[in-house]
This record gives structure tokens, sequence and C-alpha cells, in this order.
DNA sequence: CCTTGACTTGAACCATGGTTTAACTAGTAG
DNA sequence: CTACTAGTTAAACCATGGTTCAAGTCAAGG
């Protein structure tokens, strides 16, 4: 049950210059390697990847995951610290997950601005005077709060079906 | 209702030196600018900088944010575009939610693993042989779903208590 | 013996998204 | 007039997260 550094990035879909790059920064201090001097992962290194895998997809720069290993290499002495670290983790991921849905909304927002717009066949039907030039109307949210209230389904308000998307263009 | 750089740095709680790196890299071809060629932003330039930041959060490039506003510098034409951009973005930001979710998923397990782990006062109760050293048993993944079936609340299987942590650490 | 393929290293290189610096200008308060 | 503040630019600088390159080692197969 010893896998090269080839195996592990085919297992982990990731380039082995990858797994170089994690070793150099101590990320994989746990590898032992064989008498020619190569990488020779365990099991449960597979383990240990999966968690770096993770860490990097929750956004934890490379110094932050080096941290959690150093403690992993401690021993259980580190049992809480690493509990702790993790609950701290869940919580930013938590935040990234709300922050994207606003995110999300202020899209649906636009797609609902953009759908009325090419059915207006122009921007205009949302504009008003401001000074010299123009500006999206100030109430633009409140219009569409509403809008989104009376309607049913959102996608009945932001959707554009197939054939109305070739009237439009045509 | 002109604004100076400095004012809608304030406003958009943005250092001006990253305006007018975004006014570089083309994201800003709106603004205008007075006598002395400073930058005057129009209350309508606020609404298209909200929606640089949204794209920004989604974690688009730059490179493809400016593609979104020299659709929009295009006038009518391009709505269905600019349209059919958001509705991509959109889905991306929905997968994005969805990866991370799988995450928040996974530290949770994580969790699971280390709260019982210090309630063991050691990992050793999560490992097994394997070859010449130990891995984590190959069934945890199992053994978590089967605890998170039982259970009626993840806090329970996940949560360590304050008073539980001086224990702990004591 | 020789080639081939997979590995090793350190160093250089790259893209992205800014930030900082130096040198300058314009408007305002005293 | 002087000093100060807020703006301007181009160019240099920075951190992050890799990727690529050059030069070399090792084991296996023909």
């Amino acid at each position: 049950m010893r896998y090269s550094i080839g195996d592990v990035a085919e297992e982990m879909n990731l380039p082995a210059s990858t797994l170089r790059f994690y070793d150099r920064k101590g990320l994989l201090p746990f590898v032992d390697r064989d008498s020619a001097g190569r990488r020779s992962f365990k099991d449960n290194d597979l383990n240990f990847l999966q968690v770096i895998e993770c860490m990097k997809k929750c956004g934890m720069t490379i110094t932050e995951i080096r941290h959690f290993i150093d403690l992993c290499m401690q021993g259980d002495v580190t049992l809480m610290d690493r509990y702790e670290l993790l609950e701290k983790e869940a919580a930013t991921v938590k935040e990234q997950i709300q922050t994207l849905q606003d995110q999300l909304d202020f899209l649906h927002y636009k797609m609902w601005y953009f759908k009325t717009s090419v059915e207006a066949e122009t921007e205009d039907i949302h504009m008003v005077p401001s000074g010299d030039g123009r500006r999206v109307a100030p109430d633009i949210h409140e219009q569409y709060r509403e809008a989104l209230e009376k309607c049913h389904d959102l996608s009945e308000l932001i959707e554009i079906e197939r054939d109305e998307r070739k009237q439009a263009n045509g």
C-alpha cells in the first residue's frame, strides 16, 4: 500500500508539481522516502491530502493549512486546538456561503433588470434624468422587491425562454 | 451630485488606489474628469461600482468584469449578451455555493472526529493498523454517517460545550 | 550496455490583484 | 507667497499559488 507521487497525483487529480510544491511548503511532512529518495505515500497520507484539498477549497492559505498540519504532527496534545481551528474555519465557510448567496440575489435582480430591458428593447425604461445626464432609477431595488413579492416563482421574473430569445435576437 | 475619488473610496469602502487600478484596467471607462484632470464620479457610476463589487465577490477576474463593462458601453444592442453573461455567472455562483457546502459537511465530519478524539483523550480510537504503520479506519465516513442518522441535531455530534472544554484542557 | 520513464532538486518563471513610491499639479487657507 | 491637501501618472514592488526548466539519479527492459 505504497504510492508514488505519480499515483497520488492521478488519484487526487492534481499535477505532481503541485504535490512537490506543497511538500516544499511543509504541507506533507509525513511522506516517507524510498531508498532512492523518491516520495512513498501511505494510505493514511491520502487522508491528509483530502483534508488539505478541503482546506484549499475553503480558501485557507498554505500557511494556515501548514499550521494545522503542524498541530497534527504534535500528536494528541493538540486535539483541542485542531478542533477549535476547524470550528473557526466552519464559521468562515458559513460566512462565505452567505456572501455568495447575497451576490446571487444581486445577480437575480440584474437578470430581472436585463430581462425587462430586453422586452422593452431598451434600458431606457429604467433610466431617469440626473443632473446633466441620466441614471438608473433610485427606487429600482424597491421596484424589484415589489415584483418579487407579487410573483410566485423567481424564474417568472428572471428567466428568458428560448423562443423569446430568438425574437429578441431576430 | 459629483464625487471625488476620495468620496467614492470612502463610500465603497475601498482604497482609492484600487479605484485607480480598476480605471487603468478599463473597468471605469464612464468616469468623467474635471478641468484639472481629476476623476469626477456621477451617481450612476456608483451603480456600476456596485456591479463591479458583486462580480469581484463572485470570483470573476478583472478581464471578465471588463468584458461586461465593455458590453454596457455598447448600448442596447448588447442587452441580451449581458443577460446571458449574468445567467452563466449565476450558475457558477450556485456551483461555488454547493462546493462550499460540501466542504462544510467535510469540516463537520472532522469536528466530530476531533470531538470524539478529545473525549477519548486520544486519536487512537479512530486508528487501525495498516502495513507497518497505522491509518484512520477506512470505514470512518460510514461511522460518521451512521452517527449522523441516529442523532436529532448536528450540534449534538460536533459541538464541544464550554465547560467540557475546560475539563479537556485541564 | 543503453535507453526510457519516472522520479529528484533548486531556481527561474508566470498570472493575478493589488499597493507603494516618486515626482508632479491644482486649489484652498492663512 | 507659502503650506497643505487631495488629486494625477508611470513604474516598481509585493504576496500568493503555482508551473516550468535544467540537470541529474535510479530501476527496469531490450
